[in-house]
DNA sequence: TCGGCGATTAGCT
DNA sequence: GCTAATCGCCGAG
C-alpha cells in the first residue's frame, strides 16, 4: 500500500469546507508506544473561523483553549467536551485564521484489536470510531496532542489512494450546534454515504 | 471568585 | 426520548 503523508499545503490551499470534504477517505494514523492504529476518515464537520457562530473562535474569541485554532493549518486542535470526551480537530488555513475541522467518525483499518481494547469492548462493532468522542478514544488521542503538527511520525494523516466520488459524499447541517442560530443550518457536515461508522442523523 | 453549560455518549424507559 | 456523568471554559460581578 503506497501511502503519502498529506503535506502541510493540503491544509493551507483550500477553504475549510473543501478541506473537510477532501479529508473523507484519508487515513488518520496514530503510532503511540508502538501501538499502530489507523482509521479511514468517514465523517467531518467544518468550523468556519470568526464568522461562524458554532465555532469556538466566533467573533475572534482568543482564549487558552481556542489559541490552537489560530495556529497554522496542519496542526491538531484537541479539547475536552462535557468534561468527559476528547475531540480531535484539524486546523486549516494560515496562521491567525481560526478554521478547524472536527473528525466525527473513522472506519477502523489497522490495529482493530488495540482500538477495541481502548474502547473497553470484548468484540469489534460499529461503535468503534463512530462519533467524535469515540474517534479519539479508539486512536488514543488526548489533549496532550493539542497543537501537534500532523506530519509527525506518531500522529498524521495520509492518502492511500482511496477514491471518493462526489456522489459518495452526503452534505448536511452540523450536529449539536443548535446554540449557533442560523449558522446551525449551514451545510458544513460531510460523510461517506452508507458508511456504518457515520454518527448521528444520516441525512 | 462563581456558576452555567457544552462541537457527547451510553444506558435506561 | 430522557438524563447522568464530569470538568474546564468563560462571562458576569
Amino acid at each position: 500500500m503506497d501511502m503519502q503523508v498529506l503535506p502541510l499545503s493540503f491544509y493551507w490551499d483550500m477553504h475549510v469546507t473543501d478541506v473537510a470534504k477532501s479529508l473523507l477517505g484519508k487515513l488518520l494514523i496514530t503510532n503511540f508506544h508502538q501501538q499502530l492504529t489507523i482509521g479511514r476518515i468517514v465523517e467531518t464537520e467544518a468550523y468556519n473561523g470568526v464568522e461562524d457562530r458554532a465555532s469556538h473562535a466566533f467573533g475572534g474569541r482568543y482564549t487558552p483553549r481556542t489559541k490552537t485554532m489560530y495556529a497554522q493549518g496542519g496542526c491538531a486542535y484537541v479539547y475536552l467536551c462535557y468534561g468527559i470526551h476528547e475531540m480531535f480537530n484539524v486546523v486549516t488555513g494560515s496562521e491567525n485564521t481560526p478554521h478547524a475541522i472536527l473528525i466525527r467518525a473513522i472506519e477502523p483499518v489497522t490495529g482493530i484489536a488495540i482500538m477495541q481494547q481502548r474502547m473497553g469492548k470484548n468484540k469489534a462493532d460499529y461503535s468503534i470510531g463512530r462519533g467524535p468522542g469515540n474517534v479519539t478514544k479508539a486512536l488514543g488521542i488526548h489533549r496532550q496532542h493539542n497543537g501537534r503538527l500532523l506530519t509527525e511520525t506518531d500522529l498524521y494523516i495520509a492518502d492511500d489512494g482511496f477514491k471518493v466520488l462526489p456522489t459518495d459524499i452526503v452534505i448536511t447541517q452540523r450536529i449539536g450546534v443548535d446554540y449557533a442560530g442560523e449558522d446551525a443550518l449551514l451545510p458544513y457536515r460531510f460523510f461517506l454515504k452508507n458508511n456504518p461508522y457515520v454518527s448521528g442523523k444520516k441525512r
